[in-house]
DNA sequence: TCCTCAATCAGTAAAATCCGCATCCCCTTG
DNA sequence: CAAGGGGATGCGGATTTTACTGATTGAGGA
């Protein structure tokens, strides 16, 4: 359990580390709004504790940036500034739980474990999807009723491609450049082998889905022959 | 979204009744303890705020028989009885957040709106499952048929993330985050040691579970060959 | 028919991973 | 405060997987 702590008070801020560490957390800490953003849109970590008065930046700002770049992990917002009002716009602003300073040291514990004991759900799958084929773009994995091939890297940019456009042209640039980058320094026969590769774990997997060529042109997803 | 309340003081009840339901939730009012049982125990709310004072059944043993009976529903606890003590046993007891009367209803509705957004809590995983390996959050202690093995602190961290996430890869930087926490200045190649520490782990403990390499990405927990 | 583009595939270069070892660091013990 | 031990780290050769090249064969279009 991976803990990030958000405290301009630097004294504070060691001595709660020191408690949640003995609670058996890893512990990072920052003490600053600049710093704080960088650790806090790293995906690494369970619970976030954040003080709402940082310098240089306001603590509901950095919740609002942390939501926007889909970070879900539960935020715990610790502060000094405890009104109802205040709350309201803490819990509203996409925080988990709201505690006011001067806070109990053992509420403030009892709490994180009511936040950390969900469970951390690391990323959904995102599954591209054509005829009876589906493909992983997360862990490069090529699914047919139930059975799988792993592809390697250019393989899974280049079957990218070919999910993202089923049924549509795509020119021998194109592709070339999304797999290689815009100034790929490799031959471009090289587009032909990863072809090849991708029809074999096609037809491996008796897939209906086939790539097909278009002379001259380019390259199809399309339903085989 | 399907509120339950419990609350033995009928005018209070009604009067949050008439206020959740105006924010637009469904809301089921139970006034004593025996009913709050048989209602609790349906598994179709969404939240359940709770009194912890009831006649006839005492608020947290209520929870405790919630828990129990494997109903995951987030539970806000208000009520009167609000020391410190009272908030870490309420929090510990299960409860997902704890708020002391008299309360501010616009705070009040802030936690509900808090408590719905997000997947519903379970039960403190003390134990982590897949396949026949289980570990032990807390004792970074790993179990395959009675055969044990402790781990330590870097093995601990890294199994934690693939018992949370099994059958799903994991990326190489992802892993390295998690164990090292963001800007950890060790090798890179640090992780491949750890990897295999746990596959030797497995190994002698002979388990089902391994540790599967997807190349170019990261690892994954699977059934071994 | 001739010419161009594509398909296939083997062989090699490069990269990633595995895995043991030596060292360092820190905590505990006597 | 020195010794011992476990864990953490860095290194590097062996191994596996992937990436790339180029030669050969086949297919289309003018």
């Amino acid at each position: 359990m991976r803990i990030l702590l958000i405290e301009d008070d630097q004294q504070l801020c060691e001595a709660l580390k020191l408690q949640l560490e003995h609670a058996g957390y890893q512990v990072d800490c920052v003490y600053h709004g600049a710093d704080a953003v960088y650790y806090a849109l790293q995906p690494v970590y369970d619970l976030m504790i954040l003080d709402r008065m940082l310098p240089g930046l306001d603590g509901l700002s950095l919740l609002r940036l942390i939501r926007e770049n889909q970070i879900q992990t539960p935020v715990l917002v610790a502060t000094a500034v405890d009104s109802v009002q205040e709350r309201i716009a803490g819990l509203d602003g996409g925080a988990d739980d709201y505690i006011g300073k001067p806070y109990d040291i053992e509420e403030l514990l009892a709490r994180v474990r009511a936040l950390v004991r969900r469970p951390a759900a690391i990323e959904p799958a995102k599954c591209l999807q054509y005829k009876d084929l589906e493909y992983d773009v997360q862990s490069h994995e090529l699914c047919v009723h139930g059975k799988r091939q792993q592809l390697s890297r250019r393989e899974a940019l280049l079957m990218e491609c070919f999910m993202q456009n089923p049924e549509k042209t795509l020119a021998r640039n194109l592709l070339f450049g999304r797999v290689w980058g815009p100034d790929g320094l490799v031959e471009d026969g090289n587009l032909d082998t990863y072809i090849y590769y991708l029809r074999k774990h096609l037809k491996t997997l008796h897939s209906e889905a086939g790539i097909a060529t278009v002379h001259g042109l380019g390259y199809r997803l399309e339903k085989a022959l």
